[in-house]
DNA sequence: TTGCAGTCAATATC
DNA sequence: GATATTGACTGCAA
């Protein structure tokens, strides 16, 4: 009845009560596609731009938005929001109150260990444990993510790791404890992060969790009650286990998140680990020199000649390319640092992070970083010349025939319009790279020395100039995602300027970032066009200044 | 189906 | 013992 009765009759949002919002809330994240298993979901894995639970949004609803919302200026942002953006205003608020609380989730790692992933609705209002990500901090995380501004992922690993060191605290123990990912996860992403505007929502979870804990003035102090704790657990397991003459248990102490609740015996199944011999990977190098999207013809054949299993030859050639690009990327990132020395003026230089934020600041900041590599090296190439430009010529020359279905360098050529959406423009652009077949490892190395990288200053440039683009574009998507974080509030909730223009301030104490974000936080869609020209002047600026001739293409 | 991102986890290396 | 490497797996998107 109450149902036929609120679809039939719904109340205006703004005559509706905090409780009697929920129900819109919850259709809402349904219609998103957001609230898709039963009731208060946990485990967020949504993957959509904003991403909103019920329990996340209760948060909100609990904590400030609807309280406040009693006054003007907060009915004002919290109010006419047709779509989700109007939860997401509200909860940007109270979710950056929440965050800022230093390090939620550390708080409650701190209590002993993890909770259970499986302690589900964790309904009370404690911040969950950074691992099972279950209950307000997982989703807070998330959305945070989601809103997150362009995080420099370089300087963040750089941060991390120097914090690390400095104070003898293990990846393990960091990644279990802070990032919920394992200690070779942690190794890859601390040396080899991807420029946040490569980064899936998900695959920014860890440098935003990174980010709040080097925030967190007790982060050290925290890590180390953690060391603490798990040796004293350790120890006291292995006393008791000896006695039981249960030997085993990973030194990975009080961290069995997940999986780890039922003791069972899976160690039968477990299928040896393939290793390749040098021979093989040699082999296997050549041929991915050849081919890098070898045909199923040619994998069964490579792995009928290595005497290999064809699925390990596929796994082989995905792990390959996607390392190799990743390698790419630091390189660029590095490059990228060296040749910017110049250009610091940016508003979001602040530090040297600058530089790996840069290179990866423009939407396709991929070809911004290894286009103005390649562009160097040649002229603007775009994608294209990028990608011939390092791909060994070997590449260049097998590429013809494998790149059959790399219609993508073109296409990335076509810079979206300002505010276009494409949500896949960022993807779109990545796809360039990997379609241009990256450099044989070994390679004599892409041309793209260090560069003068006006990638930097693009980035800078964008940085303050901001993505006029972004703000059309959904949340979350949209090629400019990176620095978007502010736009992407725009593009929220078309709502309220103040809300809009609130929340980046708070993201950015949030994250510690300049105001130079909070600068270029565009509020008002009707100034996009004269951003895009500021940005336009500034980007053609920045190309004289590197001597450039012609605009790459720069997807802004 | 295919490719990719993100991870895990076994193993290698330091 | 900590960290790096890497084969495999999962989930998603085109």
């Amino acid at each position: 009845g109450s149902v036929s009765d609120m679809l039939s009759r719904p109340k205006p949002w703004s005559k509706l009560t905090q409780k009697g919002r929920e129900p819109f809330i919850r259709m809402q994240l349904w219609l998103n596609g957001e609230l898709g298993q039963g009731v208060l979901p946990v485990q967020g894995q949504q993957q959509g731009p904003v991403l909103h639970s019920v329990t996340s949004l209760q948060d909100p609803l609990q904590q400030g938005c609807v309280s406040s919302e009693s006054t003007p200026k907060t009915s004002a942002s919290c109010s006419p929001a047709p779509e989700s953006p109007m939860s997401s205003s509200e909860s940007v608020k109270s979710l950056t109150e929440l965050v800022q609380q230093p390090c939620p989730s550390i708080e409650t790692s701190k209590d002993g260990k993890p909770p259970e992933p499986s302690d589900p609705p964790a309904s009370d209002s404690q911040p969950a444990t950074p691992l099972p990500l279950s209950g307000h901090s997982a989703l807070s995380i998330q959305e945070l993510v989601a809103m997150s501004p362009e995080l420099d992922t370089y300087g963040i690993t750089k941060r991390v790791k120097e914090v690390l060191t400095d104070n003898n605290l293990g990846q393990r123990l960091f990644g279990e404890t802070i990032l919920g990912l394992t200690q070779g996860s942690v190794s890859d992403l601390l040396a080899r992060p991807k420029p946040w505007h490569k980064l899936s929502l998900k695959g920014r979870e860890p440098f935003v969790r990174m980010q709040l804990w080097l925030n967190d003035p007790n982060n050290v102090e925290k890590l180390m009650d953690m060391k603490r704790m798990e040796k004293k657990a350790y120890m006291k397991r292995r006393h008791s286990s000896v006695s039981d003459s249960q030997p085993c248990e990973p030194p990975s102490v009080g961290i069995d998140y997940s999986q780890g609740a039922s003791p069972q015996p899976q160690h039968q199944l477990k299928k040896p680990r393939v290793v390749l011999a040098p021979e093989e990977k040699e082999a296997l190098k050549r041929a991915y020199q050849q081919k890098p999207y070898p045909s199923p013809k040619t994998i069964e054949e490579l792995a009928t000649k290595l005497n290999l299993k064809t699925s390990t030859v596929i796994n082989w050639f995905h792990n390959y390319r996607s390392r190799i690009r990743r390698e790419l990327f630091i390189e660029e990132i590095q490059a990228g640092s060296q040749g910017q020395a110049g250009a610091s003026d940016s508003p979001s230089a602040r530090s040297g992070r600058a530089a790996p934020s840069s290179e990866g600041d423009s939407c396709d900041g991929v070809e911004a970083a290894e286009g103005p590599g390649a562009a160097d090296a040649e002229e603007s190439g775009g994608p294209a010349a990028a990608a011939k430009s390092q791909g060994g010529p070997a590449e260049a020359a097998a590429a013809p025939e494998e790149r059959e279905e790399a219609p993508r360098p073109a296409e990335k050529a076509e810079p979206p319009p300002l505010g276009t959406a494409v949500p896949d423009a960022a993807a779109t652009a990545d796809e360039g790279r990997p379609r241009a077949p990256p450099p044989p490892p070994e390679g004599p190395a892409d041309g793209s020395g260090p560069v003068p990288n006006p990638a930097a200053a693009a980035a800078a440039a964008p940085a303050a100039g901001e993505d006029a683009a972004t703000s059309a574009a959904p949340p979350g998507e949209g090629p400019c995602r990176a620095r978007d974080g502010a736009d992407r509030s725009s593009a929220l909730p078309s709502t309220s300027a103040p809300a809009a223009a609130r929340r980046p301030s708070s993201l950015q104490s949030l994250f510690g970032l300049p105001e130079a974000a909070g600068a270029r936080d565009s509020r008002d869609n009707p100034l996009r066009k004269k951003k895009a020209a500021n940005l336009n002047s500034i980007i053609h600026r920045l190309e004289k200044a590197a001597s450039r001739e012609e605009p790459i293409e720069w997807e802004f």
